[in-house]
RNA sequence: GGGCCGUUAGCUCAGCUGGUAGAGCAGGUGACUCUUAAUCACAAGGUCGAUGGUUCGACCCCAUCACGGCCCA
C-alpha cells in the first residue's frame, strides 16, 4: 500500500484557495512524509521496520570475486545473504533491477515477481533509494552479462527518510561534502575509498613498526607546558585543578621521557592541535606519528623512513610508486633517496649561502622572489623562508634535506665540532614537507642552554619559541641514550597516496565555521 | 587580513539587454520479464543565501552581511 500527500485536485477556477503550508511542502518534505507513511503502514501491518540486527553471510566483493567469470545468462546454486544500501532501482514490469552497495562494492539485484512472490515484490517495490536492506538469493549473470544476486527474499533493515544526492554526479557541494561527510561517503565512492585507504595506511604503519619492535604508547593530549614544535596552541582550563592546560602541538617531549625510562623504541599516532590558519595543507587538528628509537642516529632514521614509505605504499596500493595528479609519477622505491644538505639546496636554488650571507641579502632574495620577509624576524626564520620559497616546491621525488641550522632545531644534536648545524633532516615529496627527524639532543646542559636561547627569542617577539620545560631537563639528567626521532603527518601521506589536493579531503570531519 | 569566484527545486546545473524561473536526476501516478545514467506518458515540486537600496518592475543592477571555494600575505 502506498500513501501519498497529494494536494487536492484543482479545477479550472481562478479563485482557488491559497494552498496551506502543508500543501506547499517542499519536494524534500513530501518525500519524507511519503517515506514516514511507509514506515507507519509497515508497523500497522505488524512488520518491524527497524529490526535489531541482520545476518549477512558475505560482502558484495566476495560474490563478485567468486563469480566474475560466470557466462552470460548462467545461474548458480551459490547462496548469499547480503546487506547494504539500495542505491539504484529500475522497474521493468514484473522484474526489478536494483543496486545494492556495501563497503566492499556494488552489485545488481535481480528481482523477479515469479521468484519472490506478490508480497515480496511489493515489498521491494516499496523500498526507497538509500534504504538499508538485507537480501538473500543466488549468484547469477543476466543475459546481458551483469553479475547479479537473484533475490528470493528481501527485508528492510533501516529506512532512509531523506532523499539522497543525485546518483550520477554525486554530492558536489564542498560545504556539504565536508560538513555532512556521511552523505559524501554514501554518494561519492571515491571519497569512501580515500578513507578506506587512510585506515589501511595507518594500519600498515603500525604493522611496519611493530615488526621492528616498536611499542605503541599514549601520552597526554592536555599538557601544562606545550612544546616540540613551532606553533601556537589551543588553551583550555581544568576546573578542579584550576590550572591552564594546552592541547598538545607535538608528542615529542613526552615520548623522549619514555626513552629515558627505557622503552627503547616507541611511537604514537594521534591528533596534534595547532592554533593557526586553515589551508589546503593545514587543519587545526591533524594526525601525526612520532617515533623514537634508542641507539639510532639520524642516518638510521633516514634508512627507516626510506623503507617505511614504500612498504606502506605496496601494502596499501600494491605498488611503490604513485601517480600524482599534478606532478606525475613519484617513485618511493628508488633507494637511496637523495640526501642533500640544506645549505647546498638553498645555495643551488637561490644563490644564497646560509652560512655566510647577511640577513639583508636573504631579505633581498626573498623580496625578488615575491615574498615579503617582514615577518621573518630571525636568521632562522629567514632560512626557513628561503627553504619554503626556493627549494620546497621543487622537491617532487622523495628527497631528504639534511643538516638544519641550530636556531631552527632546539631539540636536535649538532654535528661534532659544529655549533651551528644539526643532525636533522626533513623529507619532502610532491613539493610538500612529509616529515622531520633528528638525532635527539640528550645533553641536559646543552638542552637547557637551548631553552634559554628560545626564551630570548620569545622575549624578542617570537611567539612560537619553546618554553622551558624543567621536568624535561630533569629527565635528561637521568640519562637519555643516543636516540633518533622522527615525526610525520599522516594526513599528508594519505594525500599523496590518494591523489587528494587538500587535507580537508583526507580528514573525515575537517574544521569549519559553525553555523550554529 | 587582501583579491577573485560562487550560493537558483532534495541533488547536479541552465537562466540573454531588468519584465517574479527551466532542464536532468530523485520523488508521485501509469506501462514494461534483461535493465545498465533504462525508456515512454502524465502530473507535481521554488521565500532564486540574507537584509537593505535603485526601479513602474529585480534571480539579474548597487551596498552590507553570512557561508563556501580558489589565489595571495
Amino acid at each position: 500500500m502506498r500513501m501519498t500527500t497529494e494536494a487536492p485536485q484543482t479545477d479550472d477556477q481562478t479563485d482557488a484557495p491559497e494552498p496551506t503550508a502543508e500543501e506547499r511542502a517542499s519536494a524534500e518534505q513530501r518525500i519524507m512524509a511519503d517515506r514516514r507513511a511507509k514506515l507507519d503502514a509497515m508497523t500497522a501491518a505488524g512488520g518491524e521496520p527497524w529490526p535489531y540486527s541482520a545476518s549477512p553471510t558475505a560482502r558484495v566483493e566476495d560474490l563478485v570475486l567468486a563469480h566474475a567469470n560466470l557466462e552470460d545468462g548462467v545461474e548458480t546454486e551459490e547462496r548469499y545473504v547480503l546487506a547494504g544500501r539500495m542505491m539504484m532501482r529500475r522497474g521493468q514490469g514484473k522484474l526489478i533491477f536494483a543496486g545494492l552497495m556495501d563497503r566492499s562494492g556494488t552489485i545488481q539485484l535481480f528481482v523477479s515477481k515469479a521468484v519472490v512472490g506478490e508480497d515480496g515484490f511489493a515489498a521491494v517495490d516499496d523500498f526507497d533509494l538509500g534504504d538499508w536492506i538485507e537480501v538473500s538469493g543466488t549468484a547469477m549473470k543476466t543475459r546481458k552479462g551483469e553479475l547479479s544476486l537473484k533475490v528470493d527474499s528481501a527485508r528492510l533493515l533501516a529506512k532512509c527518510i531523506r532523499p539522497l544526492p543525485e546518483k550520477f554526479h554525486g554530492l558536489a557541494d564542498e560545504e556539504q561534502r565536508r560538513g555532512k561527510r556521511y552523505l559524501d561517503l554514501v554518494a561519492n565512492r571515491d571519497s569512501l575509498d580515500v578513507f578506506v585507504t587512510r585506515s589501511k595506511v595507518v594500519s600498515a604503519i603500525r604493522r611496519f613498526l611493530e615488526e621492528r619492535d616498536f611499542l605503541e604508547v599514549e601520552t597526554p593530549v592536555l599538557q601544562p607546558i606545550y612544546g616540540g614544535a613551532a606553533a601556537r596552541p589551543f588553551e583550555t582550563h581544568h576546573n578542579q585543578l584550576d590550572m591552564k592546560l594546552y592541547l598538545r602541538i607535538a608528542t615529542e617531549l613526552y615520548l623522549k621521557r619514555l626513552i629515558v625510562g627505557g622503552l627503547e623504541r616507541v611511537f604514537e599516532i594521534g591528533p596534534n592541535f595547532r592554533n593557526e590558519g586553515i589551508s589546503f595543507k593545514h587543519n587545526p587538528e591533524f594526525t601525526m606519528i612520532e617515533l623514537y628509537q634508542a641507539y639510532a642516529d639520524y642516518d638510521d632514521i633516514m634508512d627507516l623512513f626510506e623503507e617505511l614509505v614504500p612498504a606502506v605504499a605496496s601494502s596499501v596500493l600494491g605498488t611503490t610508486s604513485i601517480e600524482h595528479p599534478e606532478h606525475g609519477e613519484i617513485a618511493f622505491g628508488n633507494h637511496p633517496w637523495p640526501r642533500i644538505p640544506l645549505r647546498d639546496a638553498i645555495l643551488e636554488r637561490s644563490r644564497i649561502d646560509i652560512d655566510r650571507a647577511a640577513e639583508d641579502e636573504m631579505r633581498e632574495a626573498l623580496r625578488e622572489a615575491g615574498h615579503d620577509p617582514k615577518g621573518d624576524t630571525t636568521r632562522g626564520k629567514l632560512i626557513d623562508a628561503l627553504l619554503t620559497k626556493f627549494v620546497e616546491p621543487n622537491l617532487i621525488q622523495p628527497t631528504f634535506l639534511t643538516d638544519y641550522p641550530v636556531e631552527l632545531s632546539p631539540f636536535a644534536r649538532t654535528h661534532p665540532g659544529s655549533e651551528r648545524t644539526t643532525r636533522r633532516f626533513e623529507v619532502f615529496a610532491a613539493g610538500m614537507e612529509l616529515g622531520n627527524a633528528f638525532s635527539e639532543l640528550n645533553d641536559p646542559a646543552v638542552q637547557l642552554a637551548r631553552f634559554e636561547e628560545q626564551g630570548a627569542a620569545r622575549a624578542a617577539g617570537d611567539d612560537e619559541a619553546e618554553h622551558l620545560d624543567e621536568d624535561y631537563i630533569t629527565a635528561l639528567e637521568y640519562g637519555m641514550p643516543p636516540t633518533g626521532g622522527l615525526g610525520f603527518g599522516i594526513d599528508r601521506l594519505v594525500m599523496l597516496f590518494t591523489g587528494q589536493k587538500s587535507v580537508r579531503d583526507v580528514i573525515l570531519f575537517p574544521a569549519r565555521r559553525s553555523k550554529a
